[in-house]
RNA sequence: GGACAGGUGGCAGAGAGGCGAUGCGUGGGACUGCAGAUCCCAUCUACUAGGGUUCAAAUCCCUACCUGUCCUCCA
């Protein structure tokens, strides 16, 4: 498979698969309730995850907790909380967020208060070489040292400072450098270190995590694209420092932001579509077939219309895995193997999963064509409709049924009965008790499928 | 102002020099006790504008305009 690298600009190609893939995506903080941005970012990489283990790789994947921020304190202050107490309730709103949303590829993640001692240690050794330095409000970091600072977002160094906007203290030795270590003011949450009483600053948190875990040398690193700068951009230039030169990590992904009303969802905007709204409202494959059918890189207009035709789409592609399960056998052959290849295709490559999504409803149309199709090539699109389910998550789980399916099986025998005295009011009445149960029942001649809705 | 993405049919959104992707929507038809689902047909001078390169451009080059992202916290 290959991925686009925004840094070098080309694409990258990953072969061998006896190495574990190490993959870091940049987790959110963790002040307020998640929103459908973060939802569609953690619901990208999660899917690549899951197809890099479905394509044989094994997947080491993490993701920071950033658990300890300015956005935190002030929050707290606002409602008179606890910043650690409130953090808390949001990390396991989020993590309730991520389970619902089908979210679970993420093999470990790392809290920045629990990686405390990590980031004193890279500060350390960034002190040790001369990056750091001391101002009356904390530790800071020497942006100039770094020849490359500005490589990933290609920001040249004018461009940097002469953003206006940004208020930056009369004291440091240059508008670019940022802080490595915060010292406490009162009532703030604090850990001890060599310089102080204080808290980590939000980049070092990522480049200390990454070592810890990854090591100086990683494959993916995923985020959403309005963190590329400054925060990236400082991750790396840490790691860079750390490490001496710039191989670090093979591929830097970004997932698009979205728009919703031709502007981005962001919480100044107040434009924000929570998370938990639209998990409410439905289905998590329609939320995962909306999100994957554009290029995870770039941005996407959200609308309620499209979530709707995201739940038409998801319901024809069940509707189809169903009909492939249950279809008769017979020399019928559709050319399911091409429609494999174009399918997998699609997802080597750069993970478009947006016309993997294509390939099969194509798929779908032609086996809805057809009464009957080969035992060969039912196994070939059983195959591809088990990625859509379990890599891609936009195909139904048809296994978690509320009612016994034996019961269900009897109704409907009693229905059939029924129907053939023409006692339809009866019949009519079992297929509308079933529905309220969930249970849809539809007929095509004499044959009979049922499944559970929504 | 700078950097970076884009501007495609009613809408959403691929493609990337020569066959009008795909879905939704809309109109008609088939099937059907009804409902649902599904299928078939139709909806077509679609590619922001103006120049250029070429036998051929939505696709390459230049210019302009428009939109968004980042340059402040952001997934």
């Amino acid at each position: 498979m290959k991925l686009w690298d925004e840094l070098k600009g080309n694409f990258v190609a990953f072969k061998d698969k006896s190495r574990t893939v190490k993959m870091y995506v940049c987790g959110p903080t963790v002040y307020d309730t998640p929103h459908l941005g973060h939802l569609k970012t953690y619901t990208v990489y999660d899917a690549l995850a899951k197809y890099l283990k479905f394509s044989g790789y094994s997947v080491l994947y993490i993701q920071n907790i950033t658990d300890i921020d300015d956005k935190i304190i002030n929050r707290a202050l606002e409602i008179r909380d606890d910043p650690m107490s409130l953090s808390e309730k949001y990390t396991k709103e989020y993590m309730d967020i991520m389970r619902k949303a089908g979210i679970d590829s993420v093999s470990f993640y790392a809290k920045a208060t629990r990686s405390v001692p990590d980031i004193i240690n890279q500060i350390r050794v960034l002190e040790r070489r001369g990056f750091v330095y001391r101002l009356p409000d904390g530790m800071y970091f020497r942006v100039w040292m770094d020849r490359n600072y500005g490589v990933l977002s290609r920001q040249v160094p004018e461009n940097q400072v002469s953003g206006k906007r940004a208020k930056v203290s009369e004291l440091k030795e240059d508008p670019r450098d940022f802080v490595l270590w915060k010292f406490r003011k009162p009532g703030e949450p604090y850990w001890k270190s060599p310089w102080g009483d204080g808290r980590p600053g939000w980049h070092v948190e990522d480049s200390a995590i990454i070592l810890r875990y990854l090591g100086t040398s990683f494959h993916i690193h995923g985020a959403g694209a309005d963190l590329k700068f400054p925060h990236n951009e400082s991750e790396l230039s840490l790691m860079r420092c750390m490490k001496g030169n710039s191989n670090i990590c093979k591929a830097w992904t970004y997932s698009g932001v979205i728009r919703i009303n031709g502007e981005k969802m962001s919480k100044s905007l107040n434009n924000g579509i929570s998370a938990r709204e639209i998990l409410d409202k439905y289905s998590v494959e329609a939320i995962r077939y909306a999100f994957l059918s554009s290029n995870y890189s770039s941005e996407m207009d959200f609308s309620w219309g499209m979530m709707d035709e995201a739940s038409q789409n998801v319901s024809y592609l069940n509707r189809a895995f169903t009909r492939i399960r249950t279809m008769k056998h017979g020399a019928v052959e559709i050319g399911a193997r091409n429609y494999a290849e174009t399918f997998f295709g699609y997802l080597d490559d750069n993970f478009n999963t947006r016309m993997a999504l294509v390939t099969l409803y194509e798929v779908s149309s032609e086996i809805f064509k057809h009464e009957e199709i080969s035992e060969d090539e039912a196994g070939i699109l059983n195959k591809m409709f088990m990625v859509g389910q379990e890599v891609l998550g936009v195909i139904r789980n048809h296994e978690s049924i509320s009612i016994e399916p034996g019961t269900v099986v009897s109704l409907l025998e009693l229905r059939k009965r029924l129907k053939q005295m023409k006692m339809y009011g009866e019949s009519d009445s079992i297929r509308s008790a079933l529905s309220e149960s969930g249970i849809i029942v539809e007929d095509s001649g004499e044959d009979v499928t049922w499944f559970k809705e929504r």
